[in-house]
DNA sequence: TAGAGCACTTAATGTAGATTAAGAAAGAAG
DNA sequence: CTTCTTTCTTAATCTACATTAAGTGCTCTA
Protein backbone atom coordinates (compact mmCIF):
# COMPACT_ATOMS: atom_id res chain seq x y z
CA UNK A 1 0.00 0.00 0.00
CA UNK A 2 2.49 2.33 1.04
CA UNK A 3 4.95 0.69 -1.02
CA UNK A 4 5.78 3.58 -3.19
CA UNK A 5 6.45 5.76 -0.24
CA UNK A 6 8.81 3.26 0.81
CA UNK A 7 11.00 3.31 -2.35
CA UNK A 8 11.26 7.24 -2.31
CA UNK A 9 11.85 7.34 1.40
CA UNK A 10 15.27 5.72 0.21
CA UNK A 11 16.11 8.58 -1.51
CA UNK A 12 14.37 11.57 -0.39
CA UNK A 13 12.73 12.16 2.98
CA UNK A 14 9.05 13.22 2.68
CA UNK A 15 6.94 14.10 6.04
CA UNK A 16 3.64 12.96 6.84
CA UNK A 17 1.84 15.48 5.42
CA UNK A 18 3.95 15.62 2.23
CA UNK A 19 2.94 11.54 2.24
CA UNK A 20 -0.70 12.07 2.37
CA UNK A 21 -0.30 15.02 -0.78
CA UNK A 22 1.81 12.10 -2.47
CA UNK A 23 -1.01 9.35 -1.98
CA UNK A 24 -3.68 11.88 -3.48
CA UNK A 25 -1.99 12.77 -7.11
CA UNK A 26 -1.86 9.01 -7.16
CA UNK A 27 -4.04 5.57 -8.45
CA UNK A 28 -3.61 2.00 -7.68
CA UNK A 29 -4.81 -0.36 -10.25
CA UNK A 30 -4.67 -4.45 -10.61
CA UNK A 31 -3.92 -5.79 -14.18
CA UNK A 32 -4.57 -9.18 -15.12
CA UNK A 33 -1.78 -10.90 -16.53
CA UNK A 34 -1.39 -10.14 -20.77
CA UNK A 35 -3.43 -6.85 -20.06
CA UNK A 36 -1.26 -4.28 -22.02
CA UNK A 37 -1.55 -1.02 -20.67
CA UNK A 38 0.02 0.68 -23.47
CA UNK A 39 0.11 0.74 -26.96
CA UNK A 40 2.58 1.91 -29.85
CA UNK A 41 0.85 4.82 -30.90
CA UNK A 42 -1.04 6.54 -27.88
CA UNK A 43 0.51 9.02 -26.02
CA UNK A 44 1.65 8.03 -22.86
CA UNK A 45 0.21 9.91 -20.19
CA UNK A 46 1.66 7.83 -16.92
CA UNK A 47 4.61 6.79 -14.89
CA UNK A 48 3.94 3.17 -13.55
CA UNK A 49 5.42 2.06 -10.35
CA UNK A 50 4.84 -1.79 -10.18
CA UNK A 51 4.07 -2.54 -6.49
CA UNK A 52 3.38 -6.44 -7.45
CA UNK A 53 3.46 -8.50 -10.07
CA UNK A 54 5.80 -8.09 -13.50
CA UNK A 55 5.60 -5.59 -16.98
CA UNK A 56 7.84 -5.57 -19.56
CA UNK A 57 7.84 -2.68 -22.01
CA UNK A 58 8.97 -3.53 -25.95
CA UNK A 59 8.46 -2.14 -29.40
CA UNK A 60 7.25 -4.13 -32.63
CA UNK A 61 9.78 -3.91 -35.47
CA UNK A 62 7.41 -4.59 -39.47
CA UNK A 63 4.72 -6.21 -37.18
CA UNK A 64 6.50 -9.05 -36.75
CA UNK A 65 9.82 -8.66 -34.44
CA UNK A 66 9.55 -7.73 -30.63
CA UNK A 67 12.67 -6.05 -29.26
CA UNK A 68 12.44 -6.04 -25.26
CA UNK A 69 13.98 -2.57 -24.10
CA UNK A 70 12.72 -3.40 -20.17
CA UNK A 71 11.53 -5.29 -17.88
CA UNK A 72 9.88 -3.89 -14.36
CA UNK A 73 9.07 -6.44 -11.23
CA UNK A 74 8.44 -5.02 -7.36
CA UNK A 75 9.58 -1.79 -6.74
CA UNK A 76 10.47 -0.82 -10.11
CA UNK A 77 9.35 2.43 -12.41
CA UNK A 78 8.29 1.93 -16.37
CA UNK A 79 6.86 3.49 -18.92
CA UNK A 80 7.34 5.16 -22.41
CA UNK A 81 9.77 8.10 -21.41
CA UNK A 82 9.91 9.32 -25.16
CA UNK A 83 6.44 9.46 -25.38
CA UNK A 84 5.60 10.90 -21.60
CA UNK A 85 7.85 13.83 -22.05
CA UNK A 86 7.10 14.85 -25.72
CA UNK A 87 3.55 13.52 -25.00
CA UNK A 88 3.55 12.53 -28.75
CA UNK A 89 2.94 8.84 -30.15
CA UNK A 90 5.17 6.28 -28.63
CA UNK A 91 7.04 3.25 -30.01
CA UNK A 92 6.13 1.44 -27.12
CA UNK A 93 4.36 -1.61 -25.65
CA UNK A 94 3.82 -2.08 -21.88
CA UNK A 95 2.41 -5.45 -21.04
CA UNK A 96 1.40 -7.16 -18.44
CA UNK A 97 3.60 -10.46 -17.81
CA UNK A 98 2.63 -11.29 -14.38
CA UNK A 99 -0.62 -10.20 -12.65
CA UNK A 100 0.05 -6.70 -11.22
CA UNK A 101 -0.97 -3.99 -8.61
CA UNK A 102 0.70 -0.79 -10.42
CA UNK A 103 0.51 2.87 -9.01
CA UNK A 104 -0.17 5.06 -11.92
CA UNK A 105 1.41 9.03 -11.58
CA UNK A 106 -0.05 10.99 -14.12
CA UNK A 107 2.18 13.51 -16.22
CA UNK A 108 0.13 16.27 -15.01
CA UNK A 109 0.22 15.18 -11.49
CA UNK A 110 4.14 14.90 -11.69
CA UNK A 111 4.94 18.07 -12.55
CA UNK A 112 2.18 19.72 -9.79
CA UNK A 113 4.28 17.38 -7.51
CA UNK A 114 7.83 18.97 -8.37
CA UNK A 115 6.07 22.37 -7.67
CA UNK A 116 4.46 21.43 -4.25
CA UNK A 117 7.33 19.23 -3.04
CA UNK A 118 10.38 19.75 -4.73
CA UNK A 119 12.42 16.93 -3.06
CA UNK A 120 10.28 14.85 -5.67
CA UNK A 121 12.20 16.44 -7.93
CA UNK A 122 14.95 15.35 -6.68
CA UNK A 123 13.67 11.97 -6.54
CA UNK A 124 13.38 11.34 -10.15
CA UNK A 125 16.54 13.11 -11.01
CA UNK A 126 18.35 10.58 -9.16
CA UNK A 127 16.02 7.97 -10.66
CA UNK A 128 16.51 8.93 -13.91
CA UNK A 129 20.67 9.90 -13.25
CA UNK A 130 20.66 5.74 -12.32
CA UNK A 131 18.38 4.67 -15.30
CA UNK A 132 20.72 6.63 -17.48
CA UNK A 133 23.95 4.87 -16.29
CA UNK A 134 22.13 1.80 -16.54
CA UNK A 135 21.02 1.89 -19.82
CA UNK A 136 24.35 3.10 -20.57
CA UNK A 137 26.30 0.19 -19.71
CA UNK A 138 23.59 -1.90 -21.53
CA UNK A 139 24.35 0.26 -24.79
CA UNK A 140 28.57 -0.42 -24.30
CA UNK A 141 27.64 -4.29 -23.26
CA UNK A 142 26.07 -4.14 -26.21
CA UNK A 143 28.95 -3.38 -28.85
CA UNK A 144 31.58 -5.03 -26.85
CA UNK A 145 30.16 -7.93 -25.69
CA UNK A 146 29.27 -11.34 -27.23
CA UNK A 147 25.96 -12.51 -26.97
CA UNK A 148 27.41 -15.38 -24.42
CA UNK A 149 28.92 -12.60 -21.96
CA UNK A 150 25.76 -10.24 -22.02
CA UNK A 151 23.45 -13.60 -21.34
CA UNK A 152 25.76 -14.19 -17.88
CA UNK A 153 25.68 -10.33 -17.23
CA UNK A 154 21.94 -10.76 -17.42
CA UNK A 155 21.93 -13.95 -15.17
CA UNK A 156 23.97 -12.19 -12.40
CA UNK A 157 21.80 -8.19 -12.43
CA UNK A 158 18.40 -9.98 -12.40
CA UNK A 159 18.54 -13.86 -10.92
CA UNK A 160 15.12 -13.95 -10.39
CA UNK A 161 13.32 -12.74 -13.59
CA UNK A 162 15.03 -15.47 -15.38
CA UNK A 163 12.83 -17.95 -13.95
CA UNK A 164 9.79 -16.10 -14.40
CA UNK A 165 10.57 -14.41 -17.83
CA UNK A 166 9.72 -16.78 -20.73
CA UNK A 167 13.10 -17.42 -22.40
CA UNK A 168 12.44 -15.82 -25.92
CA UNK A 169 11.88 -12.26 -23.75
CA UNK A 170 15.34 -12.65 -22.35
CA UNK A 171 17.22 -13.55 -25.96
CA UNK A 172 15.38 -10.05 -27.19
CA UNK A 173 15.90 -8.33 -24.31
CA UNK A 174 19.68 -9.25 -24.87
CA UNK A 175 19.83 -8.94 -28.60
CA UNK A 176 19.93 -12.42 -29.79
CA UNK A 177 16.95 -14.56 -31.67
CA UNK A 178 15.10 -17.54 -29.50
CA UNK A 179 16.71 -19.93 -31.40
CA UNK A 180 20.01 -18.73 -31.18
CA UNK A 181 19.44 -18.57 -27.50
CA UNK A 182 18.37 -21.98 -27.17
CA UNK A 183 21.55 -23.01 -28.66
CA UNK A 184 23.51 -21.10 -26.35
CA UNK A 185 22.09 -21.86 -23.47
CA UNK A 186 22.22 -25.65 -23.76
CA UNK A 187 25.86 -25.14 -24.89
CA UNK A 188 26.22 -23.69 -21.37
CA UNK A 189 24.85 -26.35 -19.52
CA UNK A 190 26.61 -28.71 -21.51
CA UNK A 191 29.76 -26.95 -19.57
CA UNK B 1 31.35 33.13 -21.93
CA UNK B 2 27.92 33.55 -20.61
CA UNK B 3 27.30 30.31 -23.11
CA UNK B 4 25.97 28.26 -20.59
CA UNK B 5 23.49 30.31 -18.71
CA UNK B 6 21.75 30.94 -22.46
CA UNK B 7 21.86 26.50 -22.46
CA UNK B 8 20.47 26.78 -18.83
CA UNK B 9 17.81 29.50 -19.83
CA UNK B 10 16.27 27.86 -22.66
CA UNK B 11 14.83 25.63 -19.84
CA UNK B 12 14.57 27.50 -16.86
CA UNK B 13 14.80 30.53 -15.83
CA UNK B 14 17.35 32.65 -13.59
CA UNK B 15 17.40 35.30 -11.96
CA UNK B 16 20.38 38.03 -12.13
CA UNK B 17 21.72 36.82 -8.83
CA UNK B 18 21.32 33.25 -9.45
CA UNK B 19 23.28 33.59 -12.33
CA UNK B 20 26.17 35.26 -10.71
CA UNK B 21 25.99 32.91 -8.02
CA UNK B 22 25.87 30.10 -10.40
CA UNK B 23 28.68 31.42 -12.42
CA UNK B 24 30.92 31.53 -9.04
CA UNK B 25 30.82 27.90 -9.06
CA UNK B 26 32.05 26.64 -12.54
CA UNK B 27 35.21 26.95 -13.90
CA UNK B 28 36.05 27.16 -17.30
CA UNK B 29 39.43 25.74 -19.02
CA UNK B 30 40.95 25.47 -22.44
CA UNK B 31 42.30 22.37 -24.05
CA UNK B 32 44.12 21.56 -26.90
CA UNK B 33 43.44 18.69 -29.13
CA UNK B 34 43.84 14.97 -28.31
CA UNK B 35 43.92 16.04 -24.37
CA UNK B 36 42.70 13.42 -22.33
CA UNK B 37 40.80 15.01 -19.60
CA UNK B 38 39.72 11.83 -17.76
CA UNK B 39 41.04 8.32 -17.64
CA UNK B 40 39.04 4.72 -17.08
CA UNK B 41 40.10 4.22 -13.60
CA UNK B 42 39.96 7.50 -12.25
CA UNK B 43 37.18 9.15 -10.31
CA UNK B 44 34.98 11.82 -12.24
CA UNK B 45 34.98 14.99 -10.12
CA UNK B 46 33.20 17.32 -12.68
CA UNK B 47 30.40 17.67 -15.53
CA UNK B 48 31.84 19.03 -18.48
CA UNK B 49 29.95 21.63 -20.62
CA UNK B 50 31.64 22.36 -23.84
CA UNK B 51 31.67 26.13 -24.69
CA UNK B 52 33.48 25.37 -28.17
CA UNK B 53 35.06 22.37 -29.68
CA UNK B 54 34.52 18.81 -29.50
CA UNK B 55 35.26 15.70 -27.33
CA UNK B 56 34.23 12.11 -27.18
CA UNK B 57 33.73 9.69 -24.38
CA UNK B 58 34.83 6.01 -25.00
CA UNK B 59 36.13 2.69 -23.45
CA UNK B 60 38.74 0.76 -24.09
CA UNK B 61 38.68 -2.97 -24.29
CA UNK B 62 41.31 -5.43 -23.56
CA UNK B 63 43.66 -2.80 -23.88
CA UNK B 64 42.87 -2.76 -27.82
CA UNK B 65 39.49 -1.82 -29.19
CA UNK B 66 38.19 1.29 -28.45
CA UNK B 67 34.15 2.03 -28.19
CA UNK B 68 32.69 5.49 -28.02
CA UNK B 69 30.02 5.97 -26.14
CA UNK B 70 29.41 9.68 -27.16
CA UNK B 71 30.38 12.77 -28.70
CA UNK B 72 30.26 16.20 -27.41
CA UNK B 73 30.11 20.16 -29.51
CA UNK B 74 28.90 23.23 -28.69
CA UNK B 75 26.53 23.38 -26.09
CA UNK B 76 26.40 19.70 -25.06
CA UNK B 77 26.97 17.89 -21.72
CA UNK B 78 29.57 15.23 -21.01
CA UNK B 79 31.18 13.25 -18.81
CA UNK B 80 31.11 9.97 -16.69
CA UNK B 81 27.59 9.54 -15.27
CA UNK B 82 28.30 6.03 -13.58
CA UNK B 83 31.56 7.35 -11.80
CA UNK B 84 30.47 10.59 -11.20
CA UNK B 85 27.17 9.64 -9.34
CA UNK B 86 28.77 6.27 -7.27
CA UNK B 87 32.41 8.38 -6.58
CA UNK B 88 33.84 4.79 -7.89
CA UNK B 89 36.71 4.85 -10.41
CA UNK B 90 34.88 4.67 -14.15
CA UNK B 91 35.88 2.50 -16.84
CA UNK B 92 35.32 5.72 -19.36
CA UNK B 93 38.01 8.38 -21.24
CA UNK B 94 37.01 11.73 -22.27
CA UNK B 95 39.31 13.23 -25.01
CA UNK B 96 39.26 16.52 -26.63
CA UNK B 97 38.97 15.82 -30.32
CA UNK B 98 39.36 19.95 -31.47
CA UNK B 99 40.58 22.78 -29.58
CA UNK B 100 38.05 23.15 -26.71
CA UNK B 101 36.86 25.71 -24.35
CA UNK B 102 34.95 23.38 -21.49
CA UNK B 103 32.96 24.32 -18.45
CA UNK B 104 33.74 22.29 -15.79
CA UNK B 105 31.36 21.94 -12.12
CA UNK B 106 32.13 19.67 -10.00
CA UNK B 107 29.91 17.71 -8.05
CA UNK B 108 30.02 19.77 -4.62
CA UNK B 109 29.53 22.75 -6.60
CA UNK B 110 26.58 20.76 -8.01
CA UNK B 111 25.22 19.24 -5.29
CA UNK B 112 25.30 22.46 -3.93
CA UNK B 113 23.55 24.60 -6.22
CA UNK B 114 19.94 22.01 -6.24
CA UNK B 115 20.18 23.78 -2.74
CA UNK B 116 20.67 27.18 -3.41
CA UNK B 117 18.74 27.57 -6.71
CA UNK B 118 16.32 24.53 -6.75
CA UNK B 119 14.89 25.32 -10.49
CA UNK B 120 18.76 23.99 -11.69
CA UNK B 121 18.01 20.53 -9.94
CA UNK B 122 14.78 20.94 -12.48
CA UNK B 123 17.06 21.92 -15.98
CA UNK B 124 19.43 18.91 -14.77
CA UNK B 125 16.72 16.71 -14.29
CA UNK B 126 15.44 17.36 -18.00
CA UNK B 127 18.89 17.20 -19.32
CA UNK B 128 19.11 13.91 -17.94
CA UNK B 129 15.88 12.85 -18.97
CA UNK B 130 16.52 14.05 -22.31
CA UNK B 131 19.55 12.06 -22.55
CA UNK B 132 17.77 8.93 -21.24
CA UNK B 133 15.48 9.11 -24.31
CA UNK B 134 18.43 9.52 -26.83
CA UNK B 135 20.13 6.19 -25.14
CA UNK B 136 17.16 4.14 -25.06
CA UNK B 137 16.57 4.98 -28.78
CA UNK B 138 20.45 4.22 -29.71
CA UNK B 139 19.89 0.68 -27.36
CA UNK B 140 16.85 -0.11 -29.21
CA UNK B 141 18.26 1.13 -33.05
CA UNK B 142 21.10 -1.23 -32.35
CA UNK B 143 19.12 -4.46 -31.21
CA UNK B 144 16.66 -3.77 -34.65
CA UNK B 145 18.47 -1.51 -37.44
CA UNK B 146 21.43 -2.70 -39.63
CA UNK B 147 24.43 -1.01 -39.54
CA UNK B 148 23.44 1.19 -43.07
CA UNK B 149 20.03 1.85 -41.10
CA UNK B 150 22.36 2.86 -37.89
CA UNK B 151 24.88 5.31 -40.31
CA UNK B 152 21.80 6.60 -42.18
CA UNK B 153 20.39 7.74 -38.95
CA UNK B 154 23.75 9.10 -37.14
CA UNK B 155 23.73 11.34 -40.57
CA UNK B 156 20.89 12.63 -40.12
CA UNK B 157 21.04 13.32 -36.76
CA UNK B 158 24.48 15.02 -36.57
CA UNK B 159 25.43 16.33 -39.79
CA UNK B 160 27.74 18.38 -38.65
CA UNK B 161 29.91 15.50 -37.06
CA UNK B 162 30.62 14.09 -40.29
CA UNK B 163 33.26 16.53 -41.22
CA UNK B 164 34.85 16.71 -37.91
CA UNK B 165 35.74 13.37 -36.82
CA UNK B 166 37.39 10.37 -38.09
CA UNK B 167 35.55 7.91 -39.53
CA UNK B 168 36.65 5.04 -37.36
CA UNK B 169 35.32 6.65 -34.77
CA UNK B 170 31.58 7.48 -36.18
CA UNK B 171 32.20 3.49 -36.98
CA UNK B 172 32.85 2.58 -33.38
CA UNK B 173 29.63 4.62 -32.36
CA UNK B 174 27.43 2.82 -34.58
CA UNK B 175 29.04 -0.67 -33.86
CA UNK B 176 31.07 -1.37 -36.42
CA UNK B 177 34.84 -2.05 -37.61
CA UNK B 178 36.30 0.66 -39.64
CA UNK B 179 37.02 -1.90 -41.97
CA UNK B 180 33.53 -2.99 -42.54
CA UNK B 181 32.60 1.35 -41.99
CA UNK B 182 34.82 1.57 -45.41
CA UNK B 183 33.34 -0.71 -47.33
CA UNK B 184 29.88 -0.03 -46.33
CA UNK B 185 30.41 3.94 -47.10
CA UNK B 186 31.80 3.04 -50.45
CA UNK B 187 28.99 0.68 -51.40
CA UNK B 188 26.42 3.99 -50.64
CA UNK B 189 28.32 6.26 -52.71
CA UNK B 190 27.91 4.03 -55.74
CA UNK B 191 24.32 4.81 -55.53
C1' DT C 1 -9.61 -35.59 -23.74
C1' DA C 2 -8.83 -33.53 -27.79
C1' DG C 3 -6.81 -30.19 -30.08
C1' DA C 4 -5.23 -25.43 -30.75
C1' DG C 5 -1.85 -22.64 -29.74
C1' DC C 6 2.55 -21.22 -27.64
C1' DA C 7 7.24 -21.84 -26.03
C1' DC C 8 11.19 -24.32 -26.75
C1' DT C 9 14.57 -27.29 -29.36
C1' DT C 10 17.38 -28.94 -33.16
C1' DA C 11 19.57 -28.66 -37.39
C1' DA C 12 20.69 -27.08 -42.11
C1' DT C 13 21.85 -23.19 -44.53
C1' DG C 14 22.73 -18.19 -45.20
C1' DT C 15 24.82 -13.64 -44.29
C1' DA C 16 26.16 -9.32 -41.98
C1' DG C 17 29.83 -7.97 -40.22
C1' DA C 18 34.66 -9.35 -37.96
C1' DT C 19 39.39 -10.46 -38.63
C1' DT C 20 43.68 -10.38 -40.85
C1' DA C 21 46.80 -8.40 -43.78
C1' DA C 22 48.52 -5.23 -47.00
C1' DG C 23 49.08 -1.01 -49.24
C1' DA C 24 47.77 3.98 -50.18
C1' DA C 25 46.96 8.48 -48.61
C1' DA C 26 47.19 12.04 -45.59
C1' DG C 27 48.65 14.54 -41.51
C1' DA C 28 51.93 15.75 -38.01
C1' DA C 29 56.56 16.33 -36.49
C1' DG C 30 61.27 17.17 -36.95
C1' DC D 1 61.24 18.37 -47.53
C1' DT D 2 61.46 13.86 -45.30
C1' DT D 3 60.11 10.63 -42.14
C1' DC D 4 56.83 8.72 -38.92
C1' DT D 5 52.34 7.83 -37.56
C1' DT D 6 47.80 7.52 -38.12
C1' DT D 7 43.72 7.07 -41.06
C1' DC D 8 41.51 5.01 -44.74
C1' DT D 9 40.85 1.46 -48.34
C1' DT D 10 40.63 -3.06 -50.47
C1' DA D 11 40.29 -7.84 -50.49
C1' DA D 12 40.41 -12.64 -48.82
C1' DT D 13 38.83 -15.43 -45.32
C1' DC D 14 36.23 -16.48 -41.22
C1' DT D 15 32.47 -16.64 -37.65
C1' DA D 16 28.78 -15.29 -34.65
C1' DC D 17 24.51 -15.03 -35.18
C1' DA D 18 20.11 -14.96 -38.33
C1' DT D 19 16.84 -17.44 -41.06
C1' DT D 20 14.09 -21.16 -42.33
C1' DA D 21 11.93 -25.20 -41.32
C1' DA D 22 10.46 -29.12 -38.75
C1' DG D 23 9.39 -31.32 -34.71
C1' DT D 24 8.47 -31.75 -29.43
C1' DG D 25 6.13 -30.82 -25.48
C1' DC D 26 3.45 -27.56 -22.67
C1' DT D 27 -0.87 -25.54 -21.04
C1' DC D 28 -5.12 -23.64 -21.75
C1' DT D 29 -9.69 -24.11 -23.18
C1' DA D 30 -13.75 -26.46 -24.72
Amino acid sequence: MAQILENISKIVTLSPEEELLFLSKIETKHYKAKTVILSAGEVCKDSYFVNSGLLRSFTINDNIVEHVLSFACEGWWIGDMYSLLSQKPGNLFIEVLEDAEVVLLSKENQEELYHLIPKLERFFRIIVENSLVAYQERLMDNLSLSAEERFDKFCKKYPTLIQKVPQKQIASFIGVTPEFFSKMKSRLLRK
